[in-house]
DNA sequence: TAGTTGTACGAACGATCGTACAATTAGTTT
DNA sequence: AAACTAATTGTACGATCGTTCGTACAACTA
């Protein structure tokens, strides 16, 4: 085993650091990075003002690294479970499940995190906004990825906006309205377009 | 004519109102309705802080009144102009284009003022959230009498969903990755979810 | 002309923001 | 046990936040 880190102090002080990013992705899903106070967040933790604000040395960077917890969040509960299928179909259908169960079961409180902080940060400029749009095109590649490795797809590019497209809009009427309904009409919106798209190609492939 | 204002005090009054609200969308739409300050919009209007606050009240009357003149102008560059169309399938189109026009021109420098502010505000409870809200479902059951006065359309509910995500989607896309081309993906989006809306309800009616 | 109303102003309020720095505590190394 | 190091704390700072107050002045009414 590498990387065993026998010193208790910076053991602690990692372990300090997840629970204040863990709290501040929370409260960033519904107040904003913005509305993330390092002060609020020392009284909420209950630890110093100055504690918080050590780990990170200015707001900026603490927003960046609650960007980065959230994106690895994002990951482990989208992306990975996707990765036990095979690619094709089943992967994609994984995936965007996946994402629609993320959504609904409110991982982060205030919904998607990604969709509250690139509506936050999408019109200012700074390195905030940088890697959000960073993780966001990253996020867009995949799904386009994983729809071009189905046989027969003749516009991924065209197939993962609208898909996606269905994701986020169940995920801002949910939140908005309290209105559960938004995850099936994704769902039924998502299989249509599959299976127009399935057909699409068995035709052109005569 | 009625409401002939000859108070020259109140006319002036209510300019430097119309004033203040316009530029608090502008600010709005790119920092949020939290990041509109009182004294930030008294220092680039040049009035007093105090003067913008006697105006309001509060700040969340300021934040009220905004989302208030935000959708006045939102009625008058997307609805309206459809109304010219009669009722249908050409209403409908010109209401669509008309909200990506809306979007891709820049009538709020920061995209669509709702979108903005409906992700800061969806998940913190207030009056503002109701209001926002409130306009959403306004919006959304417009779109959903539009579709449903087409005939032979089916899942009307369904249909104005779909349709929405990809308007929501390019301005999200188009705003954050300055990528352009998002509005042309929804255009193509929209052209073929209506045009599989068109040969169902033809299917369906033989 | 005298009195009243409405808008805008400057100054100040307590609270909170992000940030800086020295002191303290806890854990590791000699 | 002493020396050292890393995490955490307390105190303090300047700036800005929303809000309150008394005042000045222009515009209306009588």
């Amino acid at each position: 085993m590498e990387d065993v880190k026998v010193d208790g102090r910076v053991e602690r002080g990692e372990q300090t650091r997840r629970q204040i990013l863990r709290r501040a992705a929370e409260i960033a899903s519904v107040e904003g990075l913005e509305g993330l106070s390092i002060g609020r967040l020392a009284g909420e933790l209950e630890v110093s003002k100055s504690g918080v604000f050590a780990h990170f040395g200015s707001k900026e960077e603490l927003q960046l690294s609650t960007v980065r917890a959230a994106a690895a969040i994002f990951v482990q509960q989208v992306v990975e479970p996707a990765l036990t299928e095979p690619p094709g179909l089943a992967r994609l259908e994984r995936l965007l499940d996946g994402w629609l169960a993320y959504s609904e079961n409110r991982t982060f409180p205030g919904g998607c995190f990604f969709y509250a902080v690139q509506a936050e940060f999408d019109a200012r400029p700074g390195r905030v906004r940088d890697a959000i749009a960073g993780y966001g095109r990253e996020w867009n590649s995949y799904v386009r990825e994983t729809v071009a490795a189905i046989p027969g797809i003749t516009d991924p590019d065209q197939l993962a906006f609208e898909l996606v497209a269905f994701l986020e809009m169940a995920n801002a009427q949910s939140v908005l309205h309290d209105d559960p309904d938004a995850y099936s009409r994704a769902r039924v919106a998502v299989r249509a377009r599959l299976a127009q798209a399935g057909t699409a190609a068995s035709t052109a492939r005569r």
